[in-house]
DNA sequence: GTCTATAGGCGGATAGAC
DNA sequence: GTCTATCCGCCTATAGAC
């Protein structure tokens, strides 16, 4: 009875080890070539195993694009959180400018893995809930953002509020934290709206420069960027200042 | 030396008639399946004939795709294009919503031609320089709406005036008929720099609801959109009301 | 757990007969 | 211009030996 559980403990251990590689793999596949090029059989063969070995870890191609779709996820929640961690204190419109150029710059660096969260879905595949977590943490920097910039009195209370009746947003209050809709005050009502704007223009600008749509309208396409970004946020109310 | 020319024309009538029920089956698969799934050799099968026979029509697939793609750009520009001339008059901020409306519910209606066009570029595929004159259609109206805004004085002329130094926007500029940059108005250059941020809000916004990246956020979508329209039109000084 | 082998499907594109 | 036949490649996934 020596050591019982040593042998299996190794045994995971150099299961948790292949199935590092074959992530690394398959992410060294998807940033190289794209999610459309990503097949079970190449990343077998770049890790020098039988295609079939491969289906001892993962089930199948759709387990493996939930897996990197994922770390995309979290790839860019990551970059968001630590701007936004990082900017403690300083004017919220500002760390709303730095998030978004870390975002753009994540995009840029690894066009395939932003696609694959933010481009058309892949074909044929259907995004189980497992990933909803992941997702939901470049919301949750936007909307706390927003809080900051209401708390600092620098959101324009002024500004618009297109949806006094609260016709949208019950399960955006929920990333921010508020379970219950009905104990919502007006003003945090009013924030998780906005955050859907900035969500978009930050989005769409990203996939605008990245999908090619600028190529015969804007020169400079970071300062096409900045513009976007700072205009949107003008429009709920959070006033950036470029240059 | 009666009728010379007849035997051609018949041929050639023939010929555009194939031609274009081929465009047709195509569309057809497009629209139902997406573009991922869209092969020569389907559409030769949905006609009857040999897949073969199909090269005799379009040399290949990319170029059966870039057909596909000045067709979609064409719709929509004709959409946006048909709104914009049916308002004749109004506000041209409502009537920027009511475009903006117009191309979500196209987009809607054949959400794989607007992912041909505005989601992830198909793999592969280098978009040759025929497709910029109809993909230039959309902007043409927005900036056509923002002039008419300057004109009518509804454009908020104290609105956000982000590139003072002019550092982008010169083809933008092309787009909108000024071929000289030199020569161009200050105002017209903020007019072209805004329309990029109206431009990216309609993309994002169509994508992001598209794409599924409302599902857990918002839960009228219709609603979100006006929402963002409007928030960002208000960025770049066009007022919109909602309701 | 890894391998070989294989089933069964897709695709682009070309050759050569009619 | 259309056909059949074919080449060659890709893929997912499974069976069965070791």
């Amino acid at each position: 009875m020596t050591e019982p559980t040593t042998p299996l403990r190794a045994r995971d251990r150099a299961r948790a080890e292949v199935m590092s590689e074959l992530l690394a793999a398959a992410r060294a596949r998807l940033e190289s070539e794209g999610s459309a090029a990503l097949s079970l059989r190449a990343v077998a063969r770049d890790l020098g195993m039988a295609s079939s070995a491969v289906y001892r870890y993962v089930p199948s191609r759709d387990a493996l694009l939930t897996l990197l779709i994922i770390e995309a996820y979290d790839a860019v929640g990551e970059v968001a959180e630590k701007v936004a961690a990082d900017a403690h204190g300083a004017d919220p419109a500002q760390t709303w400018l730095e998030v978004a150029r870390a975002v753009r710059r994540w995009a840029l660096d690894q066009p395939y893995s932003f696609e694959l969260i933010y481009g058309t879905p892949v074909r044929g595949y259907r995004a189980p809930d497992d990933t909803v977590r992941s997702a939901v943490r470049l919301w949750g920097v936007i909307i706390g953002l927003l809080m900051a910039a209401a708390r600092d009195g620098v959101l324009d209370p002024a500004g618009p509020d297109f949806d006094p009746a609260g016709r949208m947003a019950p399960e955006a209050l929920a990333v921010a934290g508020f379970t219950d809709p009905t104990t919502v005050p007006d003003d945090v009502a009013r924030i998780a709206i906005r955050s859907g704007t900035l969500f978009t223009s930050l989005v769409g600008a990203i996939s605008v420069e990245l999908f090619g749509h600028l190529h015969h309208v804007a020169g400079d396409y970071a300062r096409f960027f900045d513009v976007t970004i700072a205009t949107s946020a003008a429009g709920v109310g959070l006033r950036v200042s470029l240059d």
